[in-house]
DNA sequence: CAAAAAAAAACAAACGATTGCATAAAAATA
DNA sequence: TATTTTTATGCAATCGTTTGTTTTTTTTTG
């Protein structure tokens, strides 16, 4: 058990001082060539690695992207991080993944222990239950860039990343039209959140748009669970008259009402059609495959990255707040279209 | 943009020193009540957050476990980290979170920022693609605590935590055996890897016990994704003599099983049963429903932080590396009952 | 070849929290 | 009241890097 090798360690096997060392390793233009081969050798060869803690302290703050999450388990989140780890990594920097299982304490937690750790910069997604965004000012009171994702805070003036919600309900929904439903029902999650209204409205336009009456029995609102797809399935073909096709916004309640379905004998797609929303992993395994909404995690999370380095690259800080809006696109399976 | 706010602006506020500041911050005996709260108070008042990385620096390592596991987006995985998570809360530390996509590159490089962000302890499940250790050498150098879990490295001097692979294994295919069903085959993992090896023994020896005869081509090694699957299923059912049930060591593959099952109109569980390993989500949301194996990862990940607490507990470095094994459980769904 | 200019390396002071040791203040004892 | 003991606080060094400034060495130039 030997202690890690320090700057001055290296400084005294060369005979010189920790500043040279420090500044050949970061390829300093006032080191010479010989002593950069030197010591990089040495520190190779050492085993070196940098203490990122005294480099962080001394500097005031980490190489480091904190990501706080609702749930790392969900394939959108977790294409988001692969996206923020992707860029990061491009950078030399590194990412602290955060996960709040939707709870404003912990939310509230994490973030303080982001502060606390000297993070460069917080990319959020924030919690079902979080409707009250104080915990973030003092995030930006110490000018830590913050840029939120997905299900961004109802503040003007931070940096977004968002999809297109109602455009990718509108093409959902069309498509349904297209491939001849008529009565199409949907599965709407709270208004409250951003990306729930925003698919209802997507939803309410295509309707509109191809004048089809808007009937407020077919609008059912829940947490989008799969349990409450299948209650709210059951609750629709109970209705006198049915509808023939269901928008969810959610994969996972969309996934109730097929299992529901399937139960009933009722064929899918040719006697109902169902399309969900955020072409989780599972769309495609099941059968009938569902069709879905890709929210292309990956480039979101790309996105959210670069607009943190635009922020800490800027040196003006004269960067005004972005919100940047991603078009989803319609990934079309067996669910919603007859045969 | 305010400059953050540290224990010395606390001690000038205060008249005192910053050595009485940390002190009372951390409840230490040798200060006065009346100086703790006048402490306390103010520190709240003026939101102090600790600067971890000075605190770090100063005791030579930060209150953070690493986790390192292949993918995030793996139930089984999230909710290990979910155990973690939670015992290291109730402990005051956090958890960083790193994922390798089960390439050793990655694996070498989080191993290399953990160690260089002073974390105390790393908790990891090795990638697929592991099968040399020394990069773990430098962390037992260190004396950093290092624990694995599930896939654990073939080595005897670290702590393992391991899920019983192999009486898993024998659950399930005894499960099947009871079920009438006379030939079953396996997908089988890559035999390097511990899980996979026992998961296939547990297999044989479950077929041994029953006097069952073990046949090679019924046994098929792959990377067990949702395509080798439906490519080993497809194997199978064009032998001479099919098998009429399939153990698969992992559920992924035994989803494109009974995709490509249900393509060939075949009907499981009665004609051929399928039972899969590690209960993700989907194996009960699918149709038919998939039995499987279930890992209790959270238990896993709370007993792996265990570990963790009681070395860093332990003043004389007196503890030996241990390994502790859990007794997955079966979950008996559809898929393998026939009707 | 001496003086000036340029290049390379050394010096030293941070960054903020912690902690062993010294000291001051208060309380207890003689 | 003087002295010892206890309790509470202050002092100062330290963790390993970074970086502005100074010094030394090398190179260039008249």
């Amino acid at each position: 058990m030997k202690k890690r090798v320090t700057i001055q360690d290296l400084a005294k096997e060369l005979n010189t001082t920790p500043s040279t060392i420090s500044r050949a390793l970061k390829n300093h233009p006032a080191i010479s060539k010989s002593m950069k081969k030197k010591v990089v050798d040495l520190a190779k060869e050492r085993n070196y690695q940098i203490n990122a803690l005294a480099a962080g302290l001394r500097i005031g703050k980490s190489k480091t992207i904190g990501v706080i999450v609702p749930r790392i388990n969900r394939d959108f989140f977790s294409n988001v991080i692969a996206g923020v780890e992707d860029m990061a990594f491009e950078n030399g920097y590194n990412v602290v993944i955060c996960q709040t299982h939707d709870k404003v304490a912990k939310e509230r937690q994490h973030l303080n222990t982001l502060i606390s750790s000297g993070v460069s910069g917080i990319l959020v997604s924030v919690g079902l239950e979080t409707n009250n965004f104080d915990h973030f000012d003092e995030v930006k009171r110490l000018g830590i860039p913050l840029i939120f994702f997905d299900r961004v805070a109802e503040q003007s003036d931070v940096n977004k990343i968002q999809n297109n919600d109602k455009a990718g309900a509108y093409k959902a929904v069309v498509h349904l039209i297209d491939n001849g439903y008529k009565r199409i029902a949907h599965f709407a999650g709270p208004d409250y959140l951003n990306v729930y209204k925003d698919r209802k409205e997507g939803y309410l336009d295509a309707l509109r748009d191809y004048n089809i009456e808007i009937e407020e029995e077919l609008i059912i609102e829940s947490d989008l669970k799969v349990e409450s797809g299948r209650v709210s399935m059951k609750q629709l073909i109970e209705l006198p008259n049915p509808p023939d096709a269901v928008f969810s916004a959610s994969d996972y309640s969309a996934l109730g009402a097929l299992l529901y379905l399937d139960e009933m004998g009722i064929d899918v797609p040719n006697q109902i059609g169902v399309v969900g929303y955020s072409n989780e992993n599972f769309t495609a395994l099941i059968s009938p495959s569902l069709t879905s909404v890709n929210q292309h995690g990956m480039e979101i999370g790309r996105y959210a990255a670069k607009v943190f380095f635009e922020e800490i690259n800027d040196q003006q800080k004269s960067l005004i707040p972005r919100t940047i809006v991603l078009d989803p696109e319609l990934i079309i399976r067996a669910s919603s279209v007859r045969k």
